[in-house]
DNA sequence: AGTTTGACTGGAG
DNA sequence: CCTCCAGCCAAAC
């Protein structure tokens, strides 16, 4: 992965973050397919972690492939249920009916 | 330049 | 439900 594309795999990143409507999330996975790099799941981790711009987006709305919240960050869970995202018993997002996937 | 590290995923035990 | 492992791959050590 070049610098260039590096770059515009981290722009195409926030820039679907900032595009998931309230109450609802989607996955590390779809981002990273979206972005052309679909082994890149982590990296999207990653970008969301350490990307300063990251702290402007919703990125609370993402989680991953079986609607379990980031390790370490107790407040998503509160963010999310504060917006209308119903949890499962087993501490799970309703993927079911709260997951969002970019328009093509 | 080699090793470790995850905001991941999928499968095994 | 859980943990562990393999594959993943750029970034951080």
């Amino acid at each position: 992965m070049t610098a260039e594309q590096a770059r515009r795999f981290r722009d195409d990143v926030l820039n679907i973050v900032g595009q998931i409507p309230r109450g609802k999330v989607t996955t590390y996975g779809i981002i990273a397919a979206w972005t052309g790099w679909p082994s890149h799941s982590r990296m999207v981790g990653r970008t969301l972690g350490y990307t300063p711009e990251a702290a402007e987006l919703p990125c609370h709305r993402v989680v991953n492939k079986e609607g379990r919240t980031a390790p370490g960050w107790g407040q998503q869970r509160p963010l999310l249920e504060d917006e209308g995202v119903r949890f499962k018993a087993n501490g799970r997002v309703d993927m079911s009916r709260f997951l969002w996937e970019p328009n093509v």
